[in-house]
DNA sequence: AGCACGCCGACT
DNA sequence: GTCGGCGTGCTC
């Protein structure tokens, strides 16, 4: 008879085949789509997860090898899963192997079981016959031991542990005389949820009322954008909406963009809707990333809340998606497998048919267009709970008001006033360390990274200068290398405004929050609890701060600089810079107390800033859309950018310019291939980068030449001398 | 990615 | 005479 079962199996190596195998010799476990697989892999083992089975391969029967083992007995991802790493793969253009790998825990990628053996002691039948109460005459512990093995088949160390405290010393003896055997048991985890006494929500203003009703009852894909302002009650509604699908037995699996923000919220869940959400981020060690794992897909865990990756994870009963913070650039993974978990969270919504909420306070244009459009359901929530008014935005113009020590005269004399009163400050700049780059005094030659074409910025807490770009750092140059002049710091750090701050407000509390201040552990949860009590007076940092965070005492917020974000080379530029402003002025003034925002600007008359204070956010938002629709710019388009880099910038080139004429060879209509240029920051850490930009109105088209052009990359040789990647959907330009 | 094969430079 | 450098090729 001839064989007829292929297993076409994803292994995690950055190729995109899918590799045939025939199934292992000893089939004890039947090799279902969704187990992984011990596979033997060129000269080496590998493990992979077997996609699908079928009854050809395109190989001829003899070029396949056969499968060593069937790792799984139940597949770990279900037809739906498996839907969706395909979907991933195709999307991101990315090797399915990796997607696969993204999905996993480590320990199930490294082939460990799902669920864990965990050594065990039984009694043999000779240990049962041992009368234990003539035991415990001589040896009393012995018998203790043997009497709590009486009742059960096989006892876990772990158990023995707890009950028996001392245990183990007795082991060796009752092996010894062949009363007890070694076992391995599956260790059945304590997974349930933990569950508390809900705690009745806040009554709901009309507004929340209607969002609420606009989702109740609603079981079937549809994506909603819930667009609410800062303090608007966004997490209320979203509570309300788990409560409705939790007690119908399904799962809510919650995103949000980084792990700082999970604490708050799980605090929130807990009390509320009674349940400890199970964490899913990279905080978490393996052991525990897998536990979590498992219990959602075993179901045990109703409500999951996660970062990213969690995306992926598997659900017994999917019921719901809420994306928090939408528009947050966490979302999006910067390298490897350049995946949204947003964009991901819809499309993996879609084809299991249930709910997506995407909430903000500030949406995404993209998805401000999709609800305009009527492709997502548009809520609106303006109105403050607890009657806050929304915080009072100045522009301080540094043409009438000049900087000293990067702090102007107005926000210096409203941060005395705002303390004075017992309030809290926040400054707030996107510039760690203590100064941008160091000058020569004499010939204003700056320090350079001599990996990257950057300045090196000023520590002065450890005396160096370090590269934000490739991580290199030296001292702090004493003398100009040029010509021995004495080098000083240029602009404005998160350090040097610390500084200032304490010269001009002796006595105070200060805390400076940046990813230095907090790099040891601890010290982040220190400083944020110092921020929250109001212990701290005036509080420095980075987008670090602005992000979810409340802090009840707070009611001033200074942007020492705004102007970066005005003439971004990104088209994003003014949605960014909006964003951030918006979202860090939230921390401003939540219950009674009116909040105040002092922005720093040196171009006062650009029309950015008019727009924003005409209307907010949404203003800015309308016009930027109108300007991309203008320039076919993303959400008017669909983008996707080939990224190069290597040591030499002419292979970089070769390989770009190969790239395009490939591309230009498929001769599809309605695809503009811009470039190839070199990157705003060709050199970074040694490497010469440049891109080649794709741009459609149609995805379809766009993916397409991907197709194509990905095949071809991968079969020319310019492409082995270059690092590069397709990121589709890119959302850094540069 | 890993791993082997292969063909040219400085060393016990 | 070899150890080892990284270019090239291959993985069902």
């Amino acid at each position: 008879m001839t064989e007829s079962l292929i297993l076409k199996v994803a292994i995690n190596v950055p190729l995109t085949r899918i590799f045939d195998y025939l199934p292992a010799e000893d089939c004890v476990v039947r090799p279902r789509p969704g187990c992984r697989v011990r596979v033997p892999f060129g000269r080496r083992n590998q493990i992979g997860l077997i996609i699908d089975t079928a009854a050809t391969s395109d190989l001829p029967h003899a070029e396949l090898r056969r499968a060593i083992t069937v790792l799984d007995a139940e597949p770990l991802f279900d037809a739906n899963d498996l839907w969706l790493v395909r979907f991933v793969s195709d999307y991101y253009q990315h090797p399915i192997g990796e997607v696969v790998a993204a999905a996993l825990p480590a320990l199930l990628r490294q082939g460990k079981p799902l669920l864990p053996l965990q050594a065990a002691l039984s009694l043999t039948e000779e240990g049962a016959a041992t009368d234990a109460g003539q035991v415990a005459k001589r040896a009393p512990r012995q018998a203790a031991l043997l009497h709590a093995l009486q009742e059960n088949t096989a006892v876990p160390f772990g158990t023995l542990d707890q009950k028996l405290p001392g245990w183990r010393t007795q082991r060796k003896p009752l092996l010894d005389k062949g009363w007890v055997r070694l076992e391995q048991v599956v260790d059945i985890a304590n997974d349930r949820p933990q569950l508390s006494e809900p705690r009745p929500g806040p009554t709901l203003n009309p507004e929340q009322r209607e969002a609420l009703a606009a989702l109740t009852g609603q079981t079937g894909f549809r994506t909603t954008l819930l667009d609410g302002v800062t303090g608007s009650g966004k997490t209320e509604v979203y509570m309300r909406v788990m409560q409705e699908v939790l007690g119908a037995g399904r799962q809510v699996l919650i995103l949000v963009p980084e792990i700082g923000l999970t604490s708050q919220f799980v605090a929130r869940l807990k009390e509320r809707i009674g349940i400890t959400p199970m964490l899913l981020h990279s905080g978490l060690s393996d052991s525990e990333r897998l536990l979590a794992w498992r219990s959602a897909r075993s179901g045990s865990a109703p409500l999951i809340l996660g970062t990213r990756s969690a995306v992926f994870v598997p659900l017994k009963s999917p019921g719901l998606i809420v994306v928090d913070e939408e528009h947050d650039a966490s979302f999006k993974q910067t390298e490897g497998l350049r995946y949204s978990a947003r964009d991901v969270a819809i499309v993996r919504g879609k084809h299991l048919d249930i709910p997506v909420i995407l909430g903000s306070a500030t949406p995404s244009l993209e998805c401000l267009r999709r609800a305009e459009e009527g492709a997502y359901q548009h809520l609106t929530l303006t109105a403050r709970a607890g009657g806050a008014v929304p915080p009072l935005m100045r522009l301080i113009d540094l043409h009438k008001h000049p900087l000293e020590d990067g702090l102007s005269a107005p926000l210096l004399t409203a941060i005395g006033d705002h303390i004075q009163r017992g309030h809290q400050a926040l400054l707030f700049i996107n510039r760690r360390g203590f100064a941008p780059t160091l000058i020569c005094a004499e010939c204003r030659r700056m320090a350079e990274c001599s990996r990257c074409d950057s300045r090196m910025t000023v520590h002065r807490s450890s005396n160096k200068l370090s590269c934000h770009h490739c991580g290199a750092s030296r001292p702090l140059d004493a003398r100009c290398h040029e010509c021995g002049g004495s080098c000083v710091p240029l602009g404005q750090g998160t350090e040097r405004i610390e500084d200032a701050l304490r010269a001009r407000f002796p006595g105070q509390t200060i805390t400076r929050i940046d990813s230095d201040s907090t790099r040891l552990k601890g010290t982040m949860d220190k400083a944020f609890a110092m921020a929250m009590s109001g212990e701290a007076k005036i509080l420095v940092g980075t987008q670090m701060l602005s992000k979810g965070h409340h802090f009840p005492k707070l009611t001033l917020v200074g942007v020492i600089n705004a102007d970066q974000g005005l003439f971004s080379t990104d088209f994003r530029g003014s949605e960014r810079l909006a964003q951030s402003l918006i979202q860090v002025a939230g921390r401003a003034g939540r219950e009674k107390q009116q909040g105040e925002v002092f922005i720093q600007t040196a171009f006062a008359d650009h029309p950015f800033w008019k727009e924003l204070f005409a209307g907010g956010y949404h203003q800015v938002a309308r016009f930027a859309l109108a300007e991309r629709e203008a320039c076919a710019w993303p959400p008017y388009s669909r983008l996707a950018l080939l990224r190069a880099a290597s040591h030499k910038r002419e292979h970089t080139w070769a390989f770009l310019h190969a790239a395009a004429a490939s591309a230009n060879a498929t001769q599809l209509n309605g695809v503009r291939i811009l470039g190839p240029v070199s990157a705003p920051m060709e050199r970074k850490a040694g490497r010469y980068r440049g891109q080649l930009l794709l741009q459609s109105r149609d995805r379809r088209v766009l993916h397409q030449l991907l197709d194509i052009l990905r095949r071809d990359l991968e079969g020319h040789v310019a492409g082995r001398r270059v690092r590069w990647s397709i990121d589709v959907d890119p959302i850094e330009l540069f």
